[in-house]
DNA sequence: GTGAAAGCGCTAACAT
DNA sequence: ATGTTAGCGCTTTCAC
């Protein structure tokens, strides 16, 4: 800066003010500024300055994986943000509990970035105290913290909606495939149930256990034995609600596989929306990842421009059943139960 | 800092050689300024240290999208090993042509990096040279550039073998579906179309440019438009090599939903093995985006320490075809052109 | 509107 | 083995 300073004949101030856009350079001593910056190719340091001005310019996130539809997409959203407001993004992935554990140990974000964005992981009392002294704004997505600014999805109404879809087609047995063990997305997982069964109850169906069941996400071996479970019911499902797309497809794969048409014996709901969904024309429950990505930048923005602001601002965001051609109404009014009914 | 040395009294340079873990500290006074740190829960600001180093302990990566398998696993690989040399990672996306201006106008990594990965782009001649000032390593990955360390996949040889695969099994015509606009990609789609020529001219088989036809990618508008094409020629393929496996599902899709079994009346062959190559028993050509990010993390470490060495260094890292269940032999020994021959 | 000077929080000589 | 000191490259008073 001071090359810059010299060679435009001013004093570093005013080459500073000049490369921040202060109002208080005249437009004479501007220009030369300017072009001696350009001749020099220079750009500023953010680490000196954010060593004065206290502000780093940077967002850190922390993420369970990057190789996910959801996170991959909320991030572009995020970064489309930031950008705007000359903020960059520092992304800590965190793919599994000893990585978590240095993480919260160290919390290397500490002094290094004047935000942090921590994504859909199922967080314990003691790790949210801990980013409770992190001494920057803390904004939870894909999740909520009592008492935390967050920004997530209404999972709940989402699956609720989805069910009820199923239900106003006719279908009574309805069965519920949710994924585990996928590292972080625990949470949204949880709430999708709720509203599965909500909309059971609202609708007078009595809760069988038997209807819900776990499989790997994105595992074809896993979703064949949950299907199978389901197969082997004395009164198999009509229809199957997938707690996320890459289930439903899976499932949707396992079902033709043996000949089991889809809707035409049985209907598929996804959740999500993702690209896959489309290939499958596969009936879901929309999400927009990418506006939650966004929603949740502005919102730490404003938290780093006030952090008083907010503080407990919780932003629920909608989803929106989009019916495409794997439901139908249920084969036909159910006579004796018999998982291989007569092709039509 | 200042806080901990008194704490622990003792002088902020002790406090400072001990926390980077230098070894001229006494066991004892370590204890004490330890216990301090961690009463004090105190971190060192990386930007005071990397004013006065010069690193920042920081890695940029440049990539046109996040929403992207490639890219996605990509930087999960490359974050491992960053983590483990205690680096942290920037990420810039930039969708779009006006994005990407300003990112080369300004240099925003400039003195904020330690070094620079470059994914996917098409670089121009001017955008490299700006980049070769940029006073830090710059890895390319997914492509290669003269003179400069890159790591990408072997795709022509990829391309290659997947078609010689469809070859051998005694498809003569053969199609090649690539897709356009996909913001970033087109260095691999050019080689891969190199490898699918290659194949052809070494099995004595004249290139026909009607069996070479273009979709937007994951989009099965444009996938039907292109199966189309392909169906209304003279004489239509019995194979067809898709540049990804997200196309390869895509024209599988088109073609089922037409009544034209694959394999039985058609075989396709994609190239990436994503996960959606899984649910569709897709034959595919496999690259590892998780191995060339860490390669390319190793890459830039190495750069970091000794920027002279390894300048021009290429890693050319390998692929695999996977025979799965959408390849076999053609249907017979062809008859009269006729786009939908009887059924079995 | 512009310049001079004092730090921001660290690390790296140099002393001791 | 530990302390002292001089910056790193900026921003920000405070004068003018």
């Amino acid at each position: 800066m001071a090359d810059v300073a010299e060679r435009a004949g001013v004093s570093v101030s005013t080459v500073s003010r000049t490369l921040r856009g202060l109002t208080t350079v005249s437009p004479e001593v501007r220009a030369r500024v300017e072009r001696a910056a350009r001749e020099l190719d220079f750009a500023a340091s953010r680490h000196a300055a954010s060593l004065v001005t206290g502000r780093t310019g940077n967002v850190a996130v922390l993420v369970p994986t990057l190789s996910s539809w959801f996170v991959g997409a909320a991030l572009s959203g995020l970064g489309l943000v930031l950008r705007a407001a000359g903020l960059e993004l520092t992304v800590y992935v965190i793919p599994d509990m000893a990585e978590r554990r240095a993480f919260f140990e160290h919390l290397p974000a500490r002094r290094n970035a004047d935000a942090l964005l921590v994504f859909s992981f199922d967080l314990t009392e003691e790790e949210t105290r801990r980013l409770d002294k992190l001494g920057m704004p803390v904004v939870y997505v894909s999740q909520h913290v009592d008492g935390r600014p967050s920004v997530y999805v209404d999972d709940v109404a989402g699956a609720l909606r989805g069910t009820r879809h199923l239900l106003n087609l006719g279908h009574r047995r309805i069965a519920y495939v949710q994924t585990v063990g996928t590292g972080g997305f625990s949470f949204s997982s949880q709430e999708r149930l709720v509203g599965y069964r909500q909309a059971l109850t609202e609708a007078g169906i009595p809760l069988d256990e038997d209807l819900v069941v776990a499989t790997p996400a994105g595992d074809k071996r896993g979703a064949a034995e949950a299907v199978g479970r389901l197969l082997g019911l004395r009164e198999p499902p009509t229809a199957v609600f997938a707690e996320q797309d890459e289930v439903a497809v899976a499932v949707i794969w396992t079902l033709r596989a043996t000949g089991i048409e889809v809707p035409g014996q049985v209907s598929v709901v996804g959740f999500d929306d993702q690209p896959v969904a489309q290939w499958f024309d596969l009936t879901t429950v929309a999400q927009s990842p990418s506006r939650i990505g966004r929603e949740a930048g502005e919102l730490a923005l404003s938290l780093i421009d006030d952090p008083g602001a907010d503080r407990e601002r919780h932003l629920v965001l909608p989803t929106q059943v989009i019916p495409r051609a794997t439901t139908a109404p249920p084969p036909a009014p159910r006579s004796a139960p018999d998982p291989r009914p007569p092709s039509p």
